[in-house]
RNA sequence: GGGGUUGUAGCUCAAUUGGUUAGAGCAUCGGACUGUCGAUCCGAAGGUUGCGGGUUCGAGUCCCGUCAACCUCGCCA
């Protein structure tokens, strides 16, 4: 074999003279009959070769047979290019090898589609073919990227002392959270395990171990509809710390990512991470991951409209939990009424939002002063227009909207709204890294479907101490130690100091209606495990894929893993699920039930 | 489970109100060409319009169903 001696990428002028041989893949090739150029690439980079005609024939013959996406090696000497040759497009544009010696090591059937095309190729496709979209100039960067970031969190957390520790992939079955991927066992007939969610209980019991500090980059599994930034099958930095109190582990990891941003892009990011309460989060951006890069902050209005004589607004704010929030939007005076209706009012209906009621800030004729332009202006005095243009700030030009409901569809509403409008009003930039942490969430929320509390972290997480006295009398007021890290309106990690006393995990069970027989069939090993010395402890984890999406400024997550699932969780490469064997479920004590038309 | 977008040549797209033989660029194949680098020039081949029904004299186009991919609500402790 024709075995490399430097890589696509590295020749240079210096270089010239040099006998060398590279190995790639044809990336084009242009015969002119007699002299034959091919541009071979590999990872780092594409080389041009020069087949000349009064060069050794049969070579000369093999040559113009490549086609693109053949493998081959070349011996060859490095010349200069003669003036006006050069090709400053390609980084060793000054240099091209002028073939000695050819190997074709295989054929290529014509790719489906081009290697680095100029058109967007269909995702279906790539996804079917990855393999070849993976020799695509997109895909080798972001696999760099990810590569770069996941070795500086090695490396930061090695230089912190933690233990990178293997847990399971098979596990067991706890109902609560996300669904779980089931994997039936051989040997105990009738028995499933359970796909890690998290390595949640393992990492708290390392700690109980003695392993003092860990570290694993693990895939998680979730069985629960995907989106544009979440698979069912992803990457976690799971991280958790003996002996810590919240700062602890907050400063580890935004050192942490502070150092990926700086090794990855470059980019020098303040420490420490600002801080924001749960509730000044959801006051503020109607949403626990607010996007820092622009202003625009809700404002409640219940007040003054409910003063105002406009029913829809009287009658919310007069309902228990009726809200009337909105936004200023700066400049968006000029939207049109059907930009305003078809672009933003279908918008938040879509997130249970029955209108969307707007104001357009207008200079009065007879002043220099602002004044509400609006269908529903003849509800409200003189005297709520000011007040609704000074609690928003608004300015000539801006367009203010304002939704009308319970507190829980306000803020989702207006938090997609205001994001929406951060992107279509250019204020919201990419390369802008507004980092954040999101603290002193409410340990439990009120499920009122089902009746109960349940956690709004998960149930190990530990409560703020002083609010510990609530848990009995008023479990909606009890602060928990857990915090989120943002960026740029993406969670990009959360954690919370968990509790590793059994009486007070035990209540917070209690709380969450989770009884003490429950408790003991899901989790007896873990509550007995705290009950053994468990030390104080802590954690967080991180989205692995979600940072490479931003390090490479993507907004598809399938791009930043190599062999991702469909929205539907297939795989198209390999075609996984599958049906298997009879033979195979037999042994597994399977049998599937062929679904009838009712269900 | 709900809402939406898309599906036409290998790829990216076009095709007027339902109307002749479904076109173009790129890729492919053949030929020409000794300095190109998105090579160029000449030529050729390439179609179950996702799939199945229906309406119609006539369907890529309209209707019904279905499949897939994507976006999204719910869901994701």
């Amino acid at each position: 074999m024709l075995k490399r001696t430097v890589n696509c990428g590295e020749l240079r002028s210096e270089h010239e003279g040099q006998e060398v041989v590279l190995n790639g893949w044809v990336q084009s090739y242009r015969d002119h009959g007699g002299v034959v150029f091919i541009d071979l690439r590999d990872r780092y980079g594409l080389t041009q070769v020069v087949f000349d005609p009064s060069g050794d024939a049969a070579m000369h013959h093999l040559a113009r047979a490549l086609r693109t996406e053949w493998v081959i090696g070349v011996k060859g000497k490095v010349r200069h290019r003669a003036e006006g040759m050069e090709n400053p497009k390609m980084v060793t544009g000054t240099i091209e090898v002028e073939a000695l010696q050819l190997e074709v090591f295989n054929k290529a059937l014509t790719p489906p589609f081009e290697i680095d095309s100029t058109e967007p190729v269909n995702e279906e496709l790539r996804l079917r073919y990855r393999y070849i979209d993976l020799r695509c100039k997109y895909m080798q960067r972001i696999m760099d990227v990810r590569n770069k970031a996941t070795n500086i969190i090695r490396q930061h957390h090695q230089d912190h002392g933690f233990y990178e520790i293997e847990t399971p992939i098979l596990g067991k079955s706890t109902p609560e959270g996300a669904r779980d991927f089931l994997v039936p066992s051989r040997l105990a007939a009738g028995s499933f395990y359970a796909l890690p969610q998290s390595p949640q209980l393992f990492k708290q019991m390392l700690m109980v171990g003695g392993m003092d500090r860990y570290l694993q980059i693990v895939k998680c599994f979730r069985d629960e509809d995907a989106r544009a930034d979440r698979q069912v099958e992803f990457t976690q930095v799971d991280v958790e710390m003996s002996f810590i109190e919240m700062d602890d582990i907050i400063s580890v990891t935004e050192e942490g990512f502070a150092k990926v941003w700086k090794g990855v892009l470059g980019v020098d990011i303040p420490l420490p991470i600002p801080r924001m309460s749960y509730a000044d989060a959801i006051r503020d951006y109607g949403i626990d991951r607010p996007d820092m890069r622009f202003e625009m902050l809700l404002k409640d209005v219940t007040d003054i409209a409910g003063a105002s004589d406009f029913k829809v607004f009287t009658s919310v704010a007069k309902s228990p939990n009726g809200m009337v929030k909105g936004l200023c939007a700066p400049g968006a005076g000029t939207y049109s009424r059907s930009d305003i209706e078809k672009g933003l009012t279908d918008f938040v209906g879509g997130y249970g939002a029955k209108g969307l009621a707007w104001f357009k800030v207008t200079k009065a004729e007879d002043s220099d002063q602002a004044q509400l332009t609006s269908s529903i202006a003849k509800f409200f005095s003189d005297e709520q227009k000011a007040e609704l243009i000074e609690r928003f700030g608004a300015n000539i030009g801006d367009l203010i909207l304002m939704v009308a409901s319970d507190a829980d569809t306000v803020n989702k509403s207006l938090a997609a709204l205001r994001c929406k409008l951060g992107s279509d009003l250019g204020l919201a930039k990419q390369d802008d890294w507004r980092f954040v942490w999101v603290v002193d969430f409410p340990m439990v929320e009120f499920n009122t479907d089902e009746n109960r509390w349940d956690s709004l972290h998960h149930p190990f997480t530990a409560p703020v101490p002083e609010d510990i006295p609530l848990l009995d009398s008023d479990p909606g007021k009890v602060r928990s130690l857990a915090y989120d890290i943002v960026l740029n309106g993406n969670e990009m990690g959360g954690g919370s100091v968990r509790i590793h006393q059994p009486e007070l995990q035990a209540k917070v069970f209690d709380i969450l209606g989770i009884t003490k027989e429950m408790a003991q069939e899901r989790f007896g090993f873990f509550v007995k495990a705290l009950s053994y010395g468990a030390p104080p402890h802590g954690g967080i984890a991180w989205g692995l894929d979600r940072c490479v999406m931003m390090l490479c400024g993507i907004d598809n997550i399938r791009d930043a893993i190599a062999f991702p699932k469909t929205q539907r969780g297939q795989c198209l490469l390999t075609e996984a699920p599958n049906v298997v064997d009879e033979s195979q479920l037999e042994e597994l004590h399977i049998e599937i039930r062929r679904e009838g038309p009712e269900d």
